[in-house]
DNA sequence: AAGTTTCTACTACATGTGTAGTATTTAAAT
DNA sequence: ATTTAAATACTACACATGTAGTAGAAACTT
């Protein structure tokens, strides 16, 4: 329906959070183990690793009795892919648009002043 | 479960967007001829908009026989909520990284930079 | 006032999501 | 080789979402 290949769910996100962050393929204990602010059991944690491989956003490799899995879309690539898609929907395409809004809701720090303009060489 | 009161589907998001932009009150027949890129039925867009009601995002007067919908959340504090959403999300709550992933990611025209720039009274 | 038109309200239904429970498989231990 | 412990696979279920059909109500028409 859209253009994305898959939509990676809340619940889901917070699991390939933990895949990126840590950087090595993990088990699904782990994984369930480090996910911050969640209080999952293990089959949820492991139904959300799943639904992951279904969508072809992370993958595994046998090690023992268990699954390590690791990412294999990019945080990068995603987080490009949803800012452009914010971008899009709520600013008519528009970088600058969505600037401005930020800098209007003062949401801008001056640290983040600071590096925005040294970005710009300025 | 979230910080926010109701969230607005993608769907919805279309109607309420509708609704912003025209800037009056709307029935659910205009809303559905004026919605963009979509061949809903007349039910359809009924739907969203009293799902949109339900939620608090949307109210209607009467007149005649029909309703006169109407937004009641702003379109600037949606953007921005959704924008600060995103930001927490994915970027550490840093307006600077995505200010960084925008830029590398080649996503700023040459006139989103100018405006920019002026934006910082440069 | 009855018929016709046109709204809204209620119902529907498949698929996605959050969150787990139970069954089954398989590696490890003895 | 059998038992056991631990992982994965399968099942479940309520609520959200996309999309619409049908029933019922209200306002025009004549």
């Amino acid at each position: 329906m859209e253009n994305k290949a898959f939509e990676i769910s809340e619940a889901e996100l917070e699991v390939i959070k933990v895949l990126w962050k840590t950087d090595k393929p993990m088990t699904a204990q782990e994984v369930c183990d480090t996910v911050v602010n969640k209080e999952w059991k293990y089959t949820t944690a492991s139904t959300l690793l799943s639904r992951l491989v279904e969508k072809g956003a992370v993958a595994y490799d046998k090690k023992g009795k268990s699954y390590l899995y690791y990412p294999i879309i990019k945080k990068e690539d995603y987080k490009q892919s949803q800012t452009k898609n914010l971008v899009s929907k709520l600013y008519d395409g528009s970088v600058k648009n969505l600037a401005v809004s930020l800098f209007k809701a003062g949401e801008m720090s001056p640290d983040d002043i600071e590096e925005i303009k040294k970005m710009f060489h300025l």
